[in-house]
DNA sequence: AAGATTCCGTTGCATTTGCAACAAAAGGAG
DNA sequence: CTCCTTTTGTTGCAAATGCAACGGAATCTT
């Protein structure tokens, strides 16, 4: 696929036409970068003025804790964004380290373009700043929900909250979850094998079934 | 301390002039609205078009569980603001109601307002939509990092890691938190007597001294 | 000063969880 | 098909946690 196809599917650039994506990068003075694998793209404590977007390969966000150990936040596979957090929220020094994970290109765009209407009356200016704080307010969204589950005290709980969020957004008792265990064990910030326990007994009680990731509510 | 007064300190107006604001919220078409105690200043499920500053009383944010229990989720003093997230998300139904715990008034703007170039070329709108940009973001970074808090398997862990970011902010080994235990317990998701328990250990392997809300870090 | 309220620490106990290690099942590559 | 890797389930055990209940200290009110 080509480069500007993995752009456009980003979501700063929704409702905007490909035809026009093109001259809107040319304002907003994008710039490729490539980095070989393990090369960083961005260094704990450096000063943060742009957003990024993998085209091709993948990076990874991560941070370090006292202890040297490295964390890793988010992978970043092409066509989705890092960075913009920091570069809106006007913060001088990241606190967290970009690093390419695969040889990579990376288009890389100035923030503060973005959020300036140039002086080419470019009528895009307005959509994207629109796209960006509806993309802010989806991920805080995102992380309030994500806040709910983890609120709970035992991991059944956690899980039962999971599951009635699930339920609600596939408006059914039956859904495919897009996560397998180990990683939804990550996002419930339990560990995989007391998860798997207790879906386990959970089943056993007959409050649920499950086969791989699809799952089933039993209660009502 | 008059109306406008509360409504400048929101960071929303952050870098306006106090002279300006009257004009900008004429412009904003800003409402007063007068609840009373009790009363709900937005119901689960109703469109959200606006975002509310509260001027004085205190409004909740709650929402319901499956079995009908509500759930503060945050409280509003004057000053503050509610409901940015899901104007900005275009999000077309609340996932929660809004009400007011004491007699308040709340000035309503019309979210679209905000981000629409007013036709009367109000200069201020560029200076709104980067604030509640910049808002949105630091929002976002809070949570990302109290997420990673919340992650530790153990209270220890977490109160190491919540330690560790207070003495970044504070740049040194003492400092005050803005929180009472039972505050400090509900943030990191723990019960408060466990809490009290594990600091109580901590300070007797003299890792960490405390009185009140004042902690020094011993361990270096 | 007395009483009420809020905040904080303490403790016993049952339950839950993490951890580690292993086993079974599923899927992929050659 | 066979080997190898990934994913998922199982289990023993020690440790951590939630819960409930209580008591003391601090603060506020009247």
């Amino acid at each position: 696929m080509k480069s500007i196809e993995i752009i456009k599917k980003n979501y700063l650039f929704k409702g905007i036409h490909v035809d026009n994506l093109k001259e809107i990068l040319t304002c907003l003075n994008a710039k490729s970068s490539f980095y070989k694998q393990r090369e960083f793209v961005l260094l704990t404590g450096q000063k943060i003025s742009f957003i990024g977007i993998v085209v091709s390969g993948k990076v990874v966000v991560e941070k370090e804790d006292k202890d040297g150990n490295r964390i890793i936040i988010s992978e970043i596979p092409p066509g989705e964004m890092f960075g913009e957090a920091f570069a809106c929220a006007g913060i001088e020094k990241s606190s967290v380290s970009v690093q390419a994970v695969e040889d990579s290109e990376v288009l890389l765009i100035n923030y503060k373009k973005i959020i300036t209407t140039c002086s080419s009356a470019c009528i895009f200016h307005t959509k994207l700043i629109e796209n960006m704080l509806e993309l802010l307010a989806r991920k805080l969204l995102m992380q309030n929900q994500r806040m709910e589950f983890v609120s709970k005290r035992t991991i059944r709980e956690k899980l039962l909250s999971f599951f009635e969020n699930q339920k609600k957004l596939s408006n059914s008792d039956k859904f495919t979850i897009p996560y397998n265990r180990e990683q939804l064990a990550d996002f419930l910030f339990v560990d995989r094998s007391a998860l798997s326990r207790e879906l386990g007994k959970m089943r056993h009680e007959g409050l649920i079934k499950f086969d791989k990731n699809k799952f089933e509510l039993m209660y009502v």
